[in-house]
DNA sequence: TAAAAATACTCCATAGGTATTTTAT
DNA sequence: ATAAAATACCTATGGAGTATTTTTA
């Protein structure tokens, strides 16, 4: 499980457009479907549902999505206060 | 800011030790030592201090590595509860 | 017929290893 | 003389891109 997927993964999460994601975090499309399938891999579970055109979460990916809020909360704090510190 | 680091890190903070941490992790002792600078490179602090054959937290790696050990257990709950979801 | 995602392929950056050197006891 | 870490150098892997195809509204 890499930091680099879980943080797309929470950024899909969020706006349920894999395209969408890749401008926001500057990646070709095709580099997302990779990594959203690399993590779906490695956690042995669905993480997206697509109805027709429209992306939606797994009830894992919901889950997954509440964790990776409180990680990233955690690691904004850390790099914050790690590059201010002393 | 790599995850692979951030575990390094954590492993290092906790044996002060290098060459055992690359022992725990499966590296190579020369590439311990290459993640940990990368890491103070990135943060913008010296994290650990050698005193003669001795290595020591600085007062920045006392403060990441707190940080660190939430973080992990953060990262062990997601794994664990993600992988045995529905 | 268009929007979104998946697949196929190629390339290159970098993460890691081995060998060696440096440092300090 | 030894233990620990740092440096130098090389290589292979996989992460990312572009081009294209598939899917479905």
């Amino acid at each position: 499980m890499e930091l680099r997927q879980l943080k797309t993964f929470h950024v899909v999460a969020e706006c349920l457009n894999l395209t969408k994601a890749a401008e926001i975090l500057r990646y070709s499309q095709p580099t997302i479907t990779l990594q959203i399938q690399a993590l779906e891999r490695d956690i042995g579970h669905t993480l997206l549902n697509r109805v027709g055109k429209r992306t939606f979460l797994t009830p894992t990916g919901k889950l997954l999505k509440k964790h990776t809020d409180k990680l990233f909360q955690n690691l904004e704090e850390l790099e914050r206060r790690s590059q201010t510190a002393n």
